[in-house]
RNA sequence: UCCGACUUAGCUCAGCCGGUUAGAGCAUCUGACUGUUAAUCAGAGGGUCCACAGUUCAAGUCUGUGAGUCGGAGCCA
């Protein structure tokens, strides 16, 4: 990476002075030696290079600092870049000076097997190991191939507020504070509401940042403080939102691809299944998936009223859960979309297909290799009377929403949106087991700490 | 909120049908070693068996209650 910050040289530029005596700065990753020969890895954010010390080369007294060396001692070790096919990476310092900042004493993340409950609580140090500094690194690319994604195609950055008076969908559980007078404030759910407002002001906006659901949630997939990305776009109908979801996430991908080669090698991703990751992806509508799943004997276990258990065929108007989703997206190895849910299981603000009003103009991105759904989007409902009905249908507060209802007062257009949770897309790419470790400090139910 | 699992050394775990002084590997410390990759070899130290109550001659082991952690469902990104 150029940058113009290099006072000192890093290890991934190391190839770029070979045959050069540089300093590194960093920190032992791993010691191990043969009497009078030592090999220090020194990990400085950037990788990790092998460094080795020959007893008979060196002053005693630089031998026997590098002998003291402990994991995660920090520390500056100076030498000579050779090119070294023995080495991890292909590169090695030949030691001619180290300078000791502190010895780590008892570090506790060993280069042993431990439990995730272990890990987690040393969650600040375990950030340093080899897979999840990988993951961290892919994480960092997938929020910039997204910037990218938006900024290139003229769209415009609108943070929405994280602190909001009223519940945006009305329907999930939502951390609460006191706001001084003004009674109770909530922590977001969602940016969207916000997002079209300021789509009707900018044409293309989208909001990306932090976002809160107090859901009791204990899945491999949930987190209680997750990041989204939200565009919202002004005379977009749902097949045009459909679309710009497909291309977002088709470039994502590639961009991971050609720029974190190393780290998916690190994680031993299977590289082949997200070079399949290419537009068209697939697309289908609710009705055809019930449809598919019914021909295919995927029942819905239903519990009846003495507590016993049947298995069922999906009734048209259900939600999909998990096990529904996972069915559907076995026969596929690239994302699917799917479109136009029954209008009663979806949120209030999604635009009735006037071709049939019973179902909402909502859509779902489902990725393969069980990674589930990364995206929720809709057309918005434009007009005013028909908003303000489901409004009161669904008992919520008319005043609360008065600002979002003059959108459709002031120049309604049609318009659409989606939100992609950032965490889920890092999860899918980077083939972590488990959403904890894709985001630096996890927020779950029943952890806060670290 | 519902269902299930787990808790023994710093870490990962074993511990039979309840039976003598609690086991291994790794980590740590000491020593040997010129190419290690989770090095190897020799030696040393290291325990409130999650807590409380109960059954029993005897409980790490059986029973009950509680706590903590994990997984799944629902909710959704």
């Amino acid at each position: 990476m150029a940058s113009k910050y290099t006072s000192y040289i890093t290890i991934e530029r190391l190839g770029s002075v070979v045959g050069q005596e540089v300093t590194l700065h960093g920190w032992v990753y791993d010691t191990t030696g043969k009497g009078k020969l030592q090999f220090v890895k020194l990990r400085d954010g950037s990788g990790v290079c092998q460094c080795v010390a020959f007893k008979p080369n060196l002053d005693e007294e630089v031998f026997e600092q590098i002998r003291s060396l402990t994991q995660e001692s920090s520390v500056s070790i100076t030498g000579t870049v050779r090119e070294e096919p023995r080495a991890p990476g292909g590169y090695e310092l030949d030691v001619t000076g180290v300078k000791i900042y502190q010895i780590a004493a008892d570090y506790p993340i060993t280069p042993k097997e431990h439990g995730t409950e272990f890990l987690m609580e040393h969650r600040h140090l375990w950030l340093r190991s080899a897979r999840q500094h990988a993951i961290m690194r892919i994480r960092s690319a997938v929020a910039k191939a997204i910037r990218d994604f938006f900024d290139g195609n003229g769209f415009r950055l609108q943070d929405s507020p994280i602190l909001t008076p009223n519940a945006c969908e009305g329907t999930s559980t939502l951390f609460e504070t006191e706001y001084f007078e003004l009674g109770k404030a909530y922590l977001s759910q969602s940016g969207q509401l916000y997002a079209e407002a300021t789509a009707m002001a900018l044409g293309r906006v989208y909001t990306f940042g932090p976002t809160f659901r107090a859901e009791k949630s204990k899945t491999r997939r949930h987190l209680t403080e997750f990041w989204m990305v939200e565009p919202e776009m002004a005379y977009f109908d749902l097949n045009d939102d459909m679309d710009l979801a497909e291309d977002l996430v088709e470039y994502i991908v590639q961009y991971c691809l050609k720029t974190c080669q190393p780290e998916l090698a690190t994680l031993g991703r299977d590289i082949s299944k997200l070079e399949k990751v290419r537009r068209p992806f697939h697309r289908m509508s609710y009705s055809e998936a019930v449809e598919w799943l019914n021909k295919n004997n995927v029942k819905l276990n239903k519990k009846n009223d003495d507590g016993t258990e049947s298995q069922i065929d999906f009734p048209w108007g259900e939600d999909f859960g998990a096990p529904q989703e996972e069915a559907i997206m076995e026969q596929f190895d690239k994302p699917c979309i799917i479109h136009r849910y029954p209008a009663e299981v979806k949120a209030f603000y999604m635009k009735r297909d006037p071709e049939n009003p019973k179902v909402a103009l909502a859509m779902d991105m489902l990725a393969p290799e069980g990674a589930g759904e990364i995206i929720g989007g809709s057309q918005r409902e434009d007009s005013y009377d028909a908003l303000l009905e489901r409004i009161l249908h669904e008992n919520l507060p008319q005043e609360a929403f008065q600002w979002y209802l003059d959108l459709r007062k002031f120049g309604s257009v049609p318009h659409s949106g989606f939100g992609l949770g950032l965490e889920r897309t890092v999860k899918w790419i980077s083939g972590a087991e488990h959403i904890r470790e894709v985001i630096p400090f996890p927020r779950m139910i029943y952890r806060i700490v670290p």
